[in-house]
DNA sequence: AAGACACGCAACCGCAAACAA
DNA sequence: ATTGTTTGCGGTTGCGTGTCT
């Protein structure tokens, strides 16, 4: 589901006037997106707020941050979440409590932004849900999740065939992607839809017909981190099971999805 | 067909940690 | 050691869209 932008002004990146000085806020034009995504492909990041200034972006440096990060990361997936990166964030979940930026950095592709939502989503549903029942069964509620809050460090290590331990450390200052550049000049003024925009500009998805080696930046990408894969950390079978009915006794046969 | 409601996603806010001067 | 700035994180909100009544 992906909203019209609704932007208070056109794109407006770069003109004077009090007005205009203004910071931005709200969802992001399709031309704010391929402004940051030049700037950033091309040049880098050395601050955040120097990137908005450099873009000509009338944003925060934050902003600017959070919308590379969430959306325009070449390196992102766009496909919806699996079954099994969705057993995966249960069962990082548990064991991490709601650190979402570690939970995400153990799934390449994924933000943290999206897990949270994604999490609070089902767990909305399944708080709704186990409410219901309770109401209807008459009893207490059941207790909240063991909370892994103070537990991080008994976390278990990522053991990537027993030389890795932890999760990749992801470079701070990145400009560490593989991606083909958009053609910075052309389309620029005629709004596409964002969405349409943006996922053409990700195109650094592998799945994408041609790609001309001559526009590509080489950077580092996940796969040259060699990132560790997701499959070791799937909970061990059936604790997920375990877990659910410990959750949510009175709910303990239905099923997750 | 229209309004109400639920859902999902993007983005903002506030805080704390990290870093620089 | 102190102060100011920047970055990163988690929680929360706002809003467009789909579904239900």
């Amino acid at each position: 589901m992906v909203r019209k932008p609704s932007h208070g002004d056109d794109a407006g990146a770069g003109n004077g006037g009090a007005e205009s000085n203004k910071e931005r806020k709200g969802l992001w034009s399709p031309e704010e997106d391929e402004r940051l995504f030049t700037q950033i492909t091309y040049h880098g990041v050395s601050t955040w707020s120097s990137v908005a200034q450099l873009a000509g972006l009338r944003r925060s440096g934050k902003s600017c941050r959070l919308r590379w990060m969430n959306y325009l990361r070449p390196d992102l997936k766009k496909e919806p979440i699996s079954k099994r990166e969705e057993e995966l964030i249960v069962s990082l979940q548990r064991s991490l409590g709601n650190r979402w930026s570690t939970i995400a950095a153990r799934m390449p592709g994924r933000t943290d932004n999206e897990i949270k939502n994604y999490w609070n989503s089902r767990i909305r549903k399944r708080l709704n849900a186990a409410a219901k029942a309770e109401v209807a069964a008459g009893t207490e509620p059941p207790p909240p999740p063991p909370a892994a809050e103070k537990k991080v460090e008994e976390v278990e290590p990522i053991n990537n065939g027993g030389t890795e331990v932890g999760p990749m450390p992801i470079p701070a200052r990145f400009p560490v992607f593989e991606c083909q550049l958009v053609d910075a000049g052309g389309g620029g003024g005629e709004s596409t839809p964002s969405t349409t925009t943006s996922t053409q500009q990700n195109s650094g998805d592998d799945s994408e017909a041609s790609v001309d080696e001559s526009n590509m930046i080489h950077c580092l990408s996940f796969d040259d981190l060699d990132y560790p894969a997701a499959d070791f950390l799937v909970d061990l079978p059936g604790a997920m099971d375990a877990w659910e009915s410990e959750l949510y006794p009175a709910n303990s046969t239905s099923s997750l999805y």
